[in-house]
DNA sequence: GCCGTTTTCGGCCCGACTGTTTTCAGTCG
């Protein structure tokens, strides 16, 4: 599907349009229309061969014709011309939090930088201080808002990672000397963001495997090949390291290239003590100085069983207490895909998603699922159009018409409810009642201080009507940091409020990370998974990303609210309720 | 650039926050 480089592509015209001051609906077109096209679930060039392009609303003749251009010649003319006649540092500063169009011309026209590198040295020397308007604060937050893209450069978000590893190992399947294909490495380990793509392959025929990876159609570049090992970029810039292996170090050499580090250097020390060797080749037995008699080394089961440990799962493999639990037989039954019986956190068109509540539904009952809450924003929130009481009330009563038609499946009743930077809720008790669950969020005034962002957080967790705090810390990986606000003390104020703290499962928040979740969950407090899908048909998936990141916070099915029936749900929520009436 | 029980031109979401200012421009969602 070519909807989402469309997309982007738009989103690239708009940011040059806005930054050449062009007329502002103008380029908000641009952004709707690529919203609208990485929004429908439809491939756009089925779309465009059937002659349907212009029923995507915000796509006119115009834009219609853009795509078509793209889609025969690989790109759009405008965009070609306006990149040429833009300078690429201005839509790098673009990227930084904090600097729109006017400050990036305005340093770009002044200071003439040339690089981000550039501009964090001057900031750093204070040059920026030169410019109107700009202070010491802004000052900073240009270092912080570079930093913080620092942090994410050469990084890729799981949610790309991942389809990208299950789509080369689906075409390296068609290599017929490859008898075992895993990815590894971070990915494995599910961690929110890779490096780069570790795949592992074991082969009766390393070359002829080797050759195959470097000529798969999706290999822009090769970095390096040998007889065991290539490395290349694809063409979205990703490096993908293939290493083939014997298939009797196979087990052994997924083991080292899943890492993490600190694992595996716990595991060389456990296997030192029973003096035995481990590396990517199998376990060993020592002989005095020269390698010893395998012992094992073809699946991982195999070489935890020689060190005399349980099978350690990926997720948990950071040196943060799972050799010591594998060690006393205590390790974690994690909780799974089949554990899950919900999704607690969806959008619809009656606010900013695309599904209708029919699609919705048919949509989640597909998935396997037996309940989904329809969480709508409510009124502050009117970029997505947030429902407000009223038209809350009316979706009420179409869920329950929708709920008689349907078998073996519901759809709850609930709202993504505004927490308001008083602390209060944007809808009424009287309202919220009404509701099967209720989340509440915070989407506004992100930048308040510590203190009183806590202190908002906790009193909308105070609310009896409140079960779950969605997004607990609003972080955007690579886009935007955590509410400035104290952690413990939310987790704390859950366990005694008795509410739920979300893992929003969608790829780009992962919120709360594992490190809270576990933190939450000793704490006596439950865990939350929602997609917050705003198209059911490709993001209830993004399910898996929250499970990923629960099993790295070591959480169980017990732990996780919506392993629960719907009734054992609601009456979970109705002793919060009942306890402060 | 899109769109139309306000229909082919004239609207289009707009409130809130931040940091810089003494009244507001720029940015964000």
């Amino acid at each position: 599907m070519k909807n989402r480089e469309i997309a982007n592509l738009f989103e690239e015209i708009a940011d040059i349009l806005e930054l050449r001051g062009e007329n502002r609906f103008r380029i908000n077109a641009y952004r709707r229309s690529a919203q609208a096209v990485s929004g429908i679930s439809r491939d756009i060039e089925e779309m465009a061969a059937e002659g349907s392009i212009e029923s995507i609303p915000g796509i006119g003749k115009d834009l219609r014709e853009k795509i078509e251009e793209y889609l025969r010649s690989g790109e759009i003319s405008l965009l070609e011309r306006l990149k040429n006649e833009t300078p690429p540092i201005l839509l790098d500063m673009l990227r930084i939090p904090g600097i729109g169009p006017k400050t990036a011309l305005l340093i770009h026209a002044e200071l003439g930088v040339g690089s981000l590198e550039d501009l964090k040295r001057m900031a750093l020397e204070h040059r920026l201080q030169e410019l109107p308007k700009i202070k010491e604060k802004t000052e900073k937050n240009i270092i912080r808002g570079i930093e913080f893209l620092e942090s994410f450069k050469g990084r890729t978000p799981i949610g790309i990672a991942l389809p990208l590893a299950e789509d080369i190992i689906e075409s390296l399947e068609g290599c017929e000397e490859v008898s075992r294909l895993e990815y590894a490495g971070s990915l494995r380990r599910h961690c929110e963001t890779v490096g780069d793509i570790d795949i592992l392959a074991a082969s009766s025929s390393p070359e002829d495997t080797i050759k195959y990876f470097a000529g798969l159609s999706l290999v822009e570049s090769v970095i390096v090949s040998g007889p065991t090992k290539c490395s290349v970029f694809t063409s979205d810039g990703i490096q993908v390291d293939l290493r083939v292996v014997e298939e009797k170090s196979y087990g052994a050499a997924l083991n080292y290239f899943t890492g993490s580090k600190a694992h595996n250097i716990r595991l060389r020390e456990i296997a030192i003590e029973r003096n035995l060797k481990l590396n990517e080749y199998g376990v060993f037995e020592k002989k005095d100085g020269g390698s010893g008699k395998r012992i094992a080394g073809a699946t991982e089961d195999e070489v935890y069983s020689a060190l005399g440990l349980p099978y350690i799962p990926p997720e948990i493999r950071e040196d943060t207490g799972e050799i010591e639990a594998a060690l006393k037989g205590g390790l974690p039954e994690l909780v799974s895909r089949s554990d899950i019986r919900g999704d607690l956190h969806t959008h619809s068109d009656w606010s900013d998603g695309n599904a209708s509540l029919d699609d919705l539904a048919s949509a989640g009952k597909r998935a396997g699922l037996k309940y989904i809450l329809v969480s709508d924003h409510s009124m502050s929130l009117r970029i997505a159009h947030g429902l407000t009481a009223k038209r809350l009330i009316s979706q009420i009563a179409e869920i329950d018409r929708i709920n008689e038609k349907i078998r073996g499946f519901r759809l709850l009743k609930g709202s993504e409810v505004d927490i308001l930077p008083d602390g209060s809720l944007d809808l009424e008790d009287g309202v919220l009642k009404k509701l099967d669950v209720v989340i509440a969020a915070v989407h506004s005034s992100f930048k308040m201080k510590r203190d009183r962002m806590t202190e908002r957080i906790i009193s909308a967790m105070k609310n009896p009507f409140v079960s779950v705090l969605a997004h607990p810390t609003g972080r955007l990986l690579g886009t935007r940091e955590p509410y400035d606000v104290d952690m413990d003390a939310v987790i704390a104020a859950a366990a005694e409020t008795e509410t739920a703290l979300e893992i929003n499962s969608h790829p780009l928040r992962l919120d709360l990370d594992p490190v809270h979740a576990r933190k939450a969950a000793a704490a006596g407090v439950l865990l939350s998974l929602g997609t917050d899908s705003h198209d059911p048909s490709l993001e209830l998936d993004h399910l898996r990303y929250g499970i990923g990141t629960a099993r790295r916070g070591w959480l169980c099915k017990e732990h996780i609210l919506n392993s629960r029936t719907a009734a054992a749900l609601k009456k979970l929520i109705e002793r919060k309720r009942k306890r402060n009436p």
